[in-house]
DNA sequence: CCGAATCCGATTTGATACTG
DNA sequence: CAGTATCAAATCGGATTCGG
């Protein structure tokens, strides 16, 4: 958002939009997919209502396995996006919760989510239309 | 015990936010896949800068191979989130754009990406630092 | 009981080559 | 140019094991 200095041409739309996450290798890119990964979104959007324990989240996220979330969660806790708490009592307490910076992505996240749900309607008849259509291809 | 028929008495503020991404097989949960994939969010906000060829589109998502490009367009046609148009002409001519379902979701991602990109500062000090704690466990 | 690390089968991915 | 077929490699997921 900031960079106005670049001089008002036509298609600096695009630049200003997105960047360079096109690049493969890049920072923002390897960032990215930790966190539009199929279980860092889940993780993440699960993380944004409140701080929660290992198998709790486990729980939630459906379908994920321990390997997966504790992989997950490594990579967001490395991106600095999710905070771990260890609290040494017994039995030992592990609690995962959001940075600032991790609320502000769960947020577009959520955003992004909702959409998606309010979309399914629409997903689901344009799947069953393309479906049908494929039909007579054969 | 295959999912006993408990009613959800207690915690639905849960669900007005989220409704049931985190139920697997679900059908918003698919289309969030297909949707948040590692190549369905780069395409996705690239189309969304208007329509573009399928080489062309190659070339802008870095890194895309041919078969993942195909199988990640298909599965966002299938969904009803993009366009494809054909045109009978030699050479042959693919254009792909976005439906208004499509602009929907991608304007999202467009904010997620927007916010990530922001971020790639502070996620990498987050990174180095985690990094360098790591080293005082070996 | 909470979580991390390891092994192995099954799925997914990606580079190359080939067809319309 | 647009897309499919094929095969090798990386990844995923589950069970098991180990440590606190």
């Amino acid at each position: 958002m900031p960079t106005t200095t670049a001089p008002p041409t036509e298609l600096d739309a695009f630049d200003t939009l997105v960047p360079d996450v096109f690049q493969r290798g890049c920072d923002s890119r390897r960032t990215l997919e930790t966190v539009a990964g199929k279980w860092g979104v889940l993780s993440l959007a699960a993380l944004r209502e409140g701080s929660i324990r290992f198998n709790a989240l486990r729980r939630r996220v459906d379908g994920v396995s321990e390997k997966m979330l504790a992989q997950t969660l490594q990579a967001l806790e490395r991106d600095g996006l999710v905070l771990r708490t260890v609290r040494e009592t017994i039995p030992p307490n592990v609690e995962y919760s959001l940075t600032p910076l991790g609320t502000r992505v769960a947020d577009r996240l959520l955003a992004l989510i909702t959409v998606v749900e309010e979309s399914v309607p629409e997903v689901v008849e344009a799947r069953a239309a393309y479906d049908t259509r494929g039909l007579s291809a054969s």
